[in-house]
DNA sequence: AGCCTTCGGAGGTCG
DNA sequence: TCCGAAGGCT
């Protein structure tokens, strides 16, 4: 376990692989020495990302740490490599994950070099815009035209569900929602319909499967059409099954960069080991490829093809090591969170065993948070297996540093409650609502937050949730403007046809669908076609006809007018904007403000054209970005951003770590659940507050919790818990006459109740004691049963409900018991640790029959303090605390 | 076409 | 419990 240190060696960690060659560090730390005029650049870097800034040539690894300065190497190593002339900006391949990152990498290297030469980048951008631009150059050898079109998510999952239906599948039985997952998963794995394995391909629509994804990429060829998946899938097989194209690219990229490397899926590596093999053997037949890739998954491939794939792929990895390959992957493989959608953190883990003779470059010097906020990451973190050990230090010693804040609350309600009571804190002492932020772990538990921001008057911002470009009204409008830019696109068609609702129904668009296959045209010709025939009733038929009309004037238009008035023709025209402004819906406001932000930005764009290609790939929305205001959003979105204060609630067993993290992935769920609160602990510069609750309302259910075992993983130095008895429920004599919790007079101290408050009062002798061993004795478990019992005793007015009379209930303190089962459920749990409370811990052995609210009746099985293993009838083993079960 | 009821599901999300 | 999707009814 390795420990906070602030003088940890650069090079010396006890878990470190020796990888890093100190032959070659010691070249560059030379070679350094020589540059008595270092540009301007390189000014201000510390002497690991100077390293990694110089070590141009050869494979590099740079395991970049939170907050240590990853953009600044990435984007300095390209102005490096630009301002030395050893490449052309054309001839740098620089990926990464999202338009953001992309986008921030190309303003600060414009920074660097000045503005102009950025443009000329032309090979700067996410996986799959160069993975477009890619397949537009080639895609005849996928079988596309160049101008093929991009479907997004919905658009594959109704494609998917009239598949399933022309199949004579019952679409309910094979939601294809789920089949455009397992595509998707397939995809991540660069896996074509012939190669998926049997067991998946059998275990969809009655053994259907593989016959389904055949049929989905035969019907995306027919629509001339690809996916987010096939962005980087065709690449891939053209490639394999065209070495001189591939050929081109190697000469064509002196130098390739890999942002987040840590997060690529098997088909993103593949595609960078493509771009990045350098052997031109000629060895490597598109099947010896492919094979080779299979070969890497292992829990794909069997036994039998195991090893003779594993060989290939080592005779191809030795043919690598024969040419220098500049490839750059920087990424932390601590921060490693997006496994479930196909990210292998293998990757990163193995890099050097890819390319062999690896420069390995840590950097660990911290720039962003405290050593308490660092300690407790670092600690925490240390207990993942499986990871390349990396001690983030600091420099910073500031004893007005505060410690990392453990809360404890009653319920969530509660805990929405004393964290906007923090938060008004904060700005009360001059905090901006900008510099806070609070991280959750599942979406649901953001709305106690917006519900208790909205009492109090508190700006907030949501992160996350649906993007711009998937709003309805934002995808309407794009598919008028699809099917102006292109008749071809039925999907699109088919979208709006309909829309705003002119008398065209199901059975209509279905005649117009047969006419369309049956002579292999666009439905919107077919439309025009049957408009002018007979065969439909009068009423389908004008407005068929309308429409028809409509689509060929706008597509005349389309030479002659600029764009975005012609798409504003179309949504004035089409009667698209009327239907909004008739829209009495609270939403409709909102939409039609969205439209014009739709049109705003199309006028970066030259040509309809080049908008839609963009927005197909990119599109996302910045709402309120002025207005100071707390942000709340998931840890997954808090990934690279950082905030002066954050909150992190939630920290409970199921919740945090997700029971389906546990029950899915294991011991490899659980480490990437802890990465994940990593990432969160390090998003904090200066102040961070981690919260827990008893009781939590899941799925409708008031169940009882218990704390996170992340918790105990927090070193004591390091972590202080905040001794909040009065934020039980609101009833404590230490609110004070309650008035805190209205947030009106109260006690003065900025950091609200908790944090400087009652030091040693409760928490004094027992805290103290315990060690910090894996028994319960943390902190945070003992106020957790410290708090049971206040809780209990107290919580039952809380359930009534106002906030007003809560304050009144605090004040006499008294237990109300009335009526609260059917105020909030559950409350049960309540009773039982009202009974435990009298009771010493513990008063279960092993074997005992015992019976829970909710899990009904069980036998222990193990005992560690006060929380208990049992394994229930019925619900299976859980562990739970004592208090909450009975004997029988 | 629009309203109402019923049913199932309830983790994270980039392009 | 509460939300959305989907299907049935008017």
């Amino acid at each position: 376990m390795s420990g906070f240190s602030e003088d940890m060696p650069f090079f010396d960690e006890p878990n470190a692989r020796p990888t890093a060659p100190s032959g070659i560090a010691a070249r560059a730390m030379a070679a350094r020495g020589g540059h008595n005029n270092a540009p301007d650049y390189l000014r201000g870097l510390n002497p690991e990302q100077r390293l990694a800034v110089e070590t141009t040539e050869g494979p590099v690894l740079v395991l970049a740490g939170a907050g240590t300065g990853k953009t600044r190497v990435l984007t300095t190593r390209i102005a490096h490599i630009l301002a030395t002339g050893k490449a052309f900006p054309s001839q740098i391949l620089a990926v990464t994950f999202t338009n953001k990152a992309a986008r921030e990498m190309k303003q600060r290297i414009g920074i660097l070099i000045g503005e102009g030469n950025v443009e000329g980048m032309p090979w700067l951008g996410t996986f799959h815009s160069i993975g477009v631009k890619l397949l537009r150059r080639h895609a005849e050898l996928a079988g596309l035209r160049s101008d093929f079109t991009i479907l997004d998510t919905d658009d594959v999952v109704r494609l998917i569900k009239q598949l399933i239906q022309a199949e004579g599948l019952d679409d309910k039985r094979w939601p294809a929602k789920q089949f455009a997952q397992m595509i998707d998963g397939w995809k991540n794995k660069g896996l074509g319909p012939a190669e998926i394995p049997e067991g998946d391909a059998r275990s969809f629509a009655n053994g259907k499967g593989r016959e389904l994804y055949k049929a989905y990429q035969e019907r995306l060829q027919t629509l001339n059409a690809c996916d987010f998946g096939d962005l980087l899938c065709h690449p891939i097989r053209i490639f394999r099954a065209n070495p001189d194209v591939l050929k081109d690219y190697h000469r064509r990229f002196k130098y390739i960069l890999v942002d987040e490397y840590q997060d690529t899926n098997t088909a993103q590596y593949m595609w960078l080991r493509l771009l990045a093999q350098r052997s031109d053997s000629g060895r490597g037949s598109t099947s010896t490829d492919l094979r080779s890739a299979e070969g890497r998954k292992p829990d794909q491939a069997s036994a039998g093809q195991a090893a003779p794939a594993e060989a290939r792929e080592r005779s191809s990895r030795a043919a690598v090591s024969e040419n220098k390959v500049n490839i750059c992957c920087v990424g932390d493989d601590d921060q490693s969170i997006y496994g479930w959608r196909g990210a292998e953190v293998d990757n990163i883990l193995r890099f050097d065993k890819d390319f062999p003779g690896a420069t390995i470059i840590r950097l660990e010097r911290n720039y962003r948070s405290t050593a308490h906020i660092l300690g407790a990451a670092s600690h925490l973190i240390a207990h993942n297996e499986g990871r390349f050990g990396k001690t983030l230090f600091t420099d910073r010693n500031d004893p007005e540093d505060g410690k990392v804040n453990v809360h404890a609350a009653w319920d969530s309600e509660e805990e929405a409650r004393a964290i906007g009571e923090t938060i008004e804190a904060y700005q009360r002492q001059k905090h901006n609502l900008n510099d806070m932020a609070i991280l959750v772990r599942a979406s649901f538990q953001m709305r106690a937050f917006e519900d208790r921001f909205i009492t109090l008057g508190l700006n907030y911002r949501v992160i996350g949730g649906p993007r711009f470009y998937e709003r309805m009204e934002i995808r309407d409008a794009l598919a008028f403007f699809r099917v102006v830019a292109n008749s071809g696109d039925d999907l699109a068609f088919e979208r709006i046809v309909n829309v705003p609702k002119r008398g065209l129904g199901e059975a209509t668009i279905r005649q117009i669908h047969d006419t369309a296959r049956a002579l292999r045209i666009p439905m919107l010709e077919a439309a025009g076609n049957l408009a002018e025939s007979d065969e439909l009733k009068p009423k389908p038929r004008a407005a068929l006809r309308e429409v028809a009309a409509n689509f060929e004037r706008w597509q005349k238009a389309l030479e002659t007018k600029p764009h975005t008035e012609l798409a504003e023709t179309i949504l004035e025209e089409s009667g698209y904007t009327d239907m909004w402004k008739n829209d009495r819906s609270a939403e409709a406001p909102g939409r039609l403000e969205n439209l014009k932000e739709l049109i705003r930005s199309m006028e970066e764009y030259e040509s309809l054209r080049s908008f839609l290609e963009h927005v197909a790939l990119v599109m996302d929305a910045e709402q309120n970005a002025g207005q100071d205001a707390v942000s709340i959003m998931t840890l997954h979105s808090a990934k690279g951003l950082e905030f002066e204060t954050v909150f992190l609630p939630g920290w409970e067993e199921g919740l945090f770590p997700h029971q389906r993290a546990l029950d899915e992935g294991g011991r490899s769920g659980l480490e990437e659940e802890r990465r994940l609160a990593y990432v969160g602990l390090t998003r904090a510069k200066k102040n961070l507050h981690i919260w827990f609750v008893s009781n939590r309302l899941i799925h409708g259910l008031w169940q009882s919790t218990i704390p996170s075992r992340f918790l105990e993983e927090l070193p004591e130095a390091h972590v202080e818990v905040a001794e909040s008895g009065n934020s039980y429920g609101g009833y404590g004599n230490s609110y004070g006459g309650g008035s805190f919790a209205s947030g009106r007079g109260g006690r003065q101290n900025p950091y609200g109740a908790s944090r400087f408050d009652n030091v040693g009062a409760n928490n004094g002798g027992t805290e103290k004691s315990g060690a910090f061993s894996n028994t319960y004795s943390t902190p945070g478990w003992q106020r957790a049963q410290a708090n049971r019992t206040e809780a209990t005793d107290r919580n039952w007015g809380s359930r009534s409900g106002h906030q007003v009379e809560r304050i009144g209930y605090g004040e006499t303190d008294s237990g109300y018991g009335a009526g609260r089962t059917s105020v909030k459920g559950r409350t049960i749990d309540g009773e039982l640790v009202a009974k435990s409370v009298s009771d010493t811990p513990s008063a279960f052995s092993v074997g005992d029959r015992v019976f829970h609210q909710k899990f009904g009746n069980g036998n222990i099985s193990a005992i560690e303090g006060n929380k208990l293993t049992i394994d229930f009838d019925k619900a299976g083993q859980k562990r739970v605390l004592d208090g909450f079960v009975a004997a029988v």
